[in-house]
DNA sequence: ACACCGTACCTGTATAGACAAGTCACTTTC
DNA sequence: GAAAGTGACTTGTCTATACAGGTACGGTGT
């Protein structure tokens, strides 16, 4: 289950953690292991102990409290709003029929901006998927996903044409925090001829990162024709 | 302008750099001082000037590049898709400056079209403003907004340089709830003119409606280049 | 023209040591 | 018993120093 050691001391450390929290060893509530208890246990100094917590805590793991100690974040999933449910589910409640293509469903290696996108290294294998989801007959959306099989362990062995990407990830990595960027773009032609929307057709791209367990499991860019699907939102305010 | 100073120096420095680039002085891509140049320049040990610019950098406001430096990085303008946010507040808070263009400001019949959205009569009376705002010279966002008079009266005589459409409506139509819906499109010739944007360059459009006393105070579609907007949404449980 | 190398500068990481401030439990004092 | 003090432990911050590795650039030799 252990993960290959990164080079970094501080990095070693979080993983000393992380794999803790992950592991169940060290459960939501818990006190983890101070600085102190960590220089004498890894050998490593303060600082780099202090490092390790500090960048754990701002990803939501842990919590730091000044004169107290350092506890496991409560992690709860969510539902939200303006989360992009699941699209078997979307287009079915619209009476519509649902169909998956896969177009790709492979291990490559990160590129540098995908290794950036994941905060791993370049080179790193991830399962890649390239999926068109169909309305009716029409494509609605090109799914590119790329899943850290180190997070969520298992995906080139998943079924699409039963179980979504989404339903997924959901049940083998449990969604800590998710990041959503929506962007109109012109997409490339490759992902355009997917979409089978004409030259002049603007495409809405949803960029999402999933995290598990203080790590990205996931990050799929999500392109949808601009004349067939759009994003809504009613907010109350306070 | 610049903040009472805060106790922990790396904070100072962080300040520092971020106080150059909200004024300008340090534009996108623009190189920021090294480490060295900050241990000079602040007398700070350079573990406090790196703290300062790692931080900003995983914040994103700058760039790192190992063995060659540290780089504003270009910002694309984010939005909390489910917040209803002040245009000019989002912009200055990026250090940018704010400038609106009134481009027309008057009183129109609904059309059958607006008379939905509304939920009124065709032929009703709504007041009608086309404003075009810029960041820093730049189009930003081209705003066409329509407001029932009889929930926020007075909107034709509101001086939009000193006031936004959103600052006006809250004060005098306490929002109740408000609907978004989110989409890529071309829009028409007379739009893409405001924007000052190509005719290959797709558009982000917020619809907008806000309801006050229950009923609907305003209709906006609010238009952005696609190259230079974005929505972006942290989704944390909770 | 081109490959190679050295140098200067940059970020990234790691350490030991130090002081401050917050929290808690225990003890002393009134 | 209540208030005040004390000490141990925690995180937060700061410094001086060090080495590694990346990058750009200029010079040198072929």
């Amino acid at each position: 289950m252990s993960l290959p050691q990164p080079s970094a001391r501080y990095l070693q450390v979080k993983h000393f953690v992380l794999d803790q929290v992950a592991a169940g060893t060290l459960r939501a509530g818990e006190r983890v292991p101070s600085e102190n208890d960590l220089v004498r246990a890894l050998r490593v100094s303060r600082m780099t102990a202090n490092r390790a917590l500090k960048e754990l805590a701002a990803d939501g793991v842990l919590v730091r409290v000044a004169g107290v100690g350092t506890f496991v974040a409560e992690q709860r999933v969510h539902a939200h709003p303006l989360e992009v449910r699941n699209i078997a589910d979307e287009i079915r409640a619209r009476g519509h029929e649902y169909r998956v293509r896969v177009v790709a469903l492979e291990s490559v290696p990160a590129t540098r901006e995908l290794a950036e996108r994941f905060d791993l290294k370049p080179g790193t294998a991830l399962d890649y998927s390239l999926l068109t989801h169909y309305e009716g007959g029409l494509p609605l959306q090109v799914e590119e996903r790329y899943v850290n099989p180190q997070v969520a362990p298992g995906y080139l062995r998943c079924d699409f044409s039963h179980t979504t990407p989404h339903e997924f990830l959901i049940k083998v990595a449990p969604l800590q925090r998710a990041e959503h960027t929506v962007r109109a773009v012109m997409p490339e032609w490759r992902i355009r001829r997917l979409l089978k929307c004409e030259s002049s057709e603007a495409c809405l791209l949803i960029m999402r990162r999933t995290f598990s367990k203080g790590r990205v499991a996931s990050v799929a860019d999500l392109y949808h024709p601009g004349s067939r699907y759009e994003l809504a939102a009613n907010i109350q305010p306070r």
